[in-house]
DNA sequence: TTGACATAAACTCACTATGAGCATAATCCT
DNA sequence: AGGATTATGCTCATAGTGAGTTTATGTCAA
C-alpha cells in the first residue's frame, strides 16, 4: 500500500480514485436539530469533489453558503471513507473516496422548489432522543434492548462480552447512558442487523442511501462532543438569545434534558455571553434578559481544554 | 462542487483524484517521542492508496505492522487534504488528495538496511518541548516570539489582533501555555513565514518535504488532546512498568512536566492499572512497584466523557 | 557499617467545580 | 387580586484538583 522504496513501476490507475464529498448540515429549529438531505430524505448532499477549488473546505463553504442562502459557522471535516465492504455500487475497479464534513447553520433556507429538504435528524436515529417530551415511539430504547438481547444470545461463545457492551453502549442494567456514543450505538445495531442497511429489517429509525446513515451519526457524535468544551452552540443561535432558548438548543443536540440552574451557572462563569440590556417577553412569565455572544472570548475559548496535573514548581 | 441535481454531464476527469496515505507512527524511547520517516528524516512514509485493500485503515494497519514488526495499538485518521496551494508539485490538473493517519507503536524496530529512521519529533518542533530537561535550543521561545512580534508590527492595521493571537497561541505576557495547540502554532509560524516550507528562512525545527510537517504537527496535537480523557499512552508502554515511568512518557507526548502525586492519584483512581506484586530496581532509589493495564476497564474508558449539567429528576 | 542520596508511596489541606434543590422576582391570564 | 408561569439568584453537600509534606525503602560511597 505504501511503499518505501518504490520509486516507479506503478500503473496506470494506481493510487487513483473517485472523490466525492459528503455534508451534514445541521441546523435547529423549533428545539428540534435538523439535517439537510435530498432524496426526499434519504440522502445526504454529496457530489465530486471538482479541481478547480483552492481546498476541500474553501469550496465546500462556498457551495453551502449558496445553497442555503446562510454562512456556515462552523465546518470541520469528518471522516474519509474508502470501504469496499459497505459501498455497495463499486465493481469499476476504482475505488470511491468519500470525505465528509460537518457543517452548522444559523437558520433553514426558506423551502422552495428545488430547494433541499430539512428533516429532524432523531427521525433517523429516534432513540438518541432521551429529553422528556421525546415521545418514545415504535422503536423506543426497549425494543432494541431486546433485540440486541436476542443478538447476543444468538452466541453462546461471545454472549456475555456482546451484553457487556449492549449494556455499556445502551446504558443499561445500570450503566449510564453516555450522549456522545452515537457511533458507537448505530454501528452495534448494525451489527447486529438491526439496521436496513445492513440487510436487517426496517423498525429502528429511518434509513438513508448507502453510508450517509453512518455519516450522520459521526456527525451528531462530534458535535456532541464538541459542545461540552467548545462554544459551538453559538454557531446556531440567532444573534441575541435568552438563556433558555440557548438551554434547549444545547438539550435539543445532546438529546437530554439539563439542569436549568446549573446550566446557566457555567455559561456566565465562562463568561461567553453578555446582556444586550434588551428584555423580551415572548413566553408567559417573567420576561428574560437577552444575551449575545463576546466574540473575543469565543475566540480564545475556541481552543481551550486540558485537565493534566500539570507541575509549575 | 457538489451538485444536487447534476445527474448527467461531468467530464470524464471530473470528481477523479490521485489518493494517497500518509502515516505520523509515533512512539517514545528514552522518555523521547520519535516518529518514522523516510528520506533521511525528510518525509513521513507515504504511498499511493490501491484499490486491493478492503479499507484505508485495514490496508495501513497491516502495512504498519510489516514495516516496524510491531502491532500497532492504535491507529486513527487525521484529516485529509487536497489544498493546491500548499502543495507545489500539482500542475497536472488531477488534483492529489491526501488522507493522513496517526498510529502508536510501542517500540521501534530495529535499525538495518532499508528500515526506516526514527527522528525525535522535537527536532522538527523544538519549542513543543516545555519539560525542563529540555536545552532551549537555538530556536527556543524567545527567538520565535520577537520574530513573531517583529511579524505582528509589520502590519499597522492588524498588529494589535496580531499581538493578542500570538501572546494566546505560545502563552506569552501572562497567558499560560497550552500545550494542545500545537498545529496552531504551526499555522501561525507558517503566516509569518518563519518556516522554510512558506518560504521562510530557516531556524526554527527541521523542516520535512510539503505538508509533512503540518501532518506531524496535527497528529501531535490530536494526540496531547486525546491523551486526557482516553487512556492512549499504555498503547505505547510495555506490558509492565512502574508509575514512573508511565509518567515520563506522559511527559514526554505533552511536553510539559507533570506533578508526581497528583499525576499518581489520577491514574489509580481511574482503575486504568493495577499491580503485578512485582518490583524493579531499575533506579537507585526505592524499587517501584511495577503495574499493567487492565484491558476490561481499559475498553470502557476507550469512549467516555462529559461535563454537562445533566437533569436527572 | 553508616550516612548521604534517590526514589516510591501515602497523606494533608485549601480551593474550585459540580449536582441538587429552594427562594424570590417579574410578568401574564382570568 | 390571585394563580400560573417563567426568570434569576442563592445555598449546601460533595467530588475533583493543585500544591505540598511525610514516611518508607532501596543504592552507593566513604
Amino acid at each position: 500500500m505504501i511503499g518505501l522504496d518504490k520509486k516507479v513501476g506503478y500503473s496506470v490507475a494506481t493510487g487513483f480514485a473517485q472523490a466525492e464529498l459528503i455534508a451534514a448540515l445541521a441546523a435547529v429549529t423549533a428545539n428540534e436539530p435538523r439535517v439537510m438531505t435530498v432524496r426526499a430524505g434519504k440522502a445526504l448532499p454529496s457530489g465530486p469533489f471538482e479541481s478547480s477549488h483552492r481546498s476541500l473546505q474553501a469550496g465546500l463553504r462556498d457551495w453551502v453558503e449558496s445553497q442555503t442562502g446562510h454562512p456556515v459557522g462552523f465546518l470541520e471535516q469528518l471522516y474519509t471513507f474508502a470501504d469496499g465492504d459497505r459501498d455497495p455500487g463499486a465493481g469499476t475497479g476504482m475505488r470511491r473516496i468519500s470525505i465528509s464534513y460537518l457543517g452548522l447553520v444559523r437558520e433553514q433556507a426558506a423551502p422552495g422548489a428545488g430547494q433541499p429538504e430539512w428533516h429532524g435528524w432523531y427521525e433517523y436515529f429516534p432513540w438518541e432522543d432521551r429529553r422528556d417530551g421525546a415521545d418514545d415511539r415504535a422503536g423506543g430504547l426497549d425494543q432494541i434492548a431486546a433485540s440486541l438481547s436476542a443478538w447476543a444470545g444468538s452466541d453462546p461463545h461471545l454472549s456475555a462480552e456482546r451484553r457487556q457492551r449492549v449494556d455499556f453502549t445502551f446504558g443499561l442494567n445500570g450503566m449510564n447512558w453516555n450522549e456522545d456514543l452515537v457511533l458507537q450505538r448505530y454501528e452495534l445495531m448494525y451489527e447486529a442487523a438491526l439496521i436496513p442497511e445492513a440487510g436487517g429489517s426496517p423498525g429502528f429509525g429511518q434509513p438513508m442511501q448507502g453510508d450517509h446513515r453512518r455519516i450522520l451519526a459521526t456527525g451528531i457524535a462530534r458535535l456532541r462532543a464538541k459542545i461540552k468544551y467548545r462554544p459551538v452552540a453559538f454557531e446556531i443561535m440567532p444573534a441575541s438569545f435568552t438563556l433558555l432558548q440557548l438551554q434547549r438548543t444545547v438539550e435539543a443536540l445532546v438529546g437530554l434534558n439539563l439542569h436549568k440552574s446549573n446550566f446557566r451557572r457555567q455559561i456566565d462563569q465562562q463568561e461567553l455571553i453578555e446582556e444586550t440590556g434588551e428584555t423580551t417577553a415572548e413566553t408567559r412569565g417573567r420576561p428574560a434578559m437577552l444575551f449575545r455572544y463576546r466574540p473575543s472570548v469565543l475566540e480564545a475559548r475556541q481552543m481551550a481544554g486540558t485537565r493534566l496535573p500539570i507541575s509549575r514548581t
